[in-house]
DNA sequence: ACATAGTACCTTGCATAGCAAAGTACCTGT
DNA sequence: ACAGGTACTTTGCTATGCAAGGTACTATGT
């Protein structure tokens, strides 16, 4: 295990959090999100992006249509259903939450690195 | 899937993060992590934990010795190494640009949610 | 008409890792 | 010796990220 590998594993879960998000705001297609994520520093690839739109897709949180393109093929703009609202807000406290387990892990380490007790030896 | 599923991914990674900042703080074992994870809402099993920790031990950021209990079975007490505490300070860099990407994505999701621009249709 | 390039979406195969459940082993008290 | 509590380990299943390769549509140049 590397720290890039470990890095990888620290993105998931966020990250169809995040997608949930971008789709929340209006239509887009999944180049968009590509260029969304990667500028949010995300680094995301196709080969993860588009099982995970087909998971979410037929978990009944996203619903898509094709819409033909002026240079190119066509695109599946994608959109939340109300379902995918009610989830979305769901991921969304999670994240919070989760947010805060982990500020309360790192100040607990700050404080006690203070006054050093350390156990056994 | 899920919303408990989900909320397992969004866990996924940031665990390993969570585990090296508690051994970071001083000596301790498998079920002071436990207890510590749980009351921090982190909800951890056992099943997750030791292989954890083995995986970490064997990419050498973790090292533990034995000690006797005085009631019950040994003990194996981690502590972290010197690659560990140089890997750990990467993964807290890493959190916090994870961190600071996720709140970009929120915060364009309420910029936008005020004067509402779907695209096409 | 044909070839090339660009864009967009999809699929296969592999490796990693979480987790439930079952297993092993040690210690203490009766 | 046996029951109960504690601690660590292993097995088997499943989900999922990702690299790499594939399909298909459009536009442009010749």
């Amino acid at each position: 295990m590397n720290i890039e590998n470990a890095q990888v594993q620290m993105r998931k879960g966020i990250l169809e959090f995040c997608i949930l998000h971008i789709i929340s705001r209006g239509e887009v297609y999944a180049s968009d999100m590509l260029d969304e994520l990667t500028s949010a520093k995300m680094m995301v690839v196709e080969g993860t992006l588009y099982p995970l739109l087909t998971r979410l897709k037929n978990s009944g949180w996203l619903d898509y249509k094709w819409v033909e393109s002026s240079s190119g093929p066509p695109r599946k703009y994608y959109v939340l259903t109300d379902e995918g609202k009610i989830f979305l807000d769901a991921m969304q406290t999670t994240w919070f939450e989760l947010a805060d387990s982990v500020k309360a892990v790192i100040h607990r380490s700050e404080e006690l690195s203070k006054s050093d007790t350390s156990k056994p030896s």
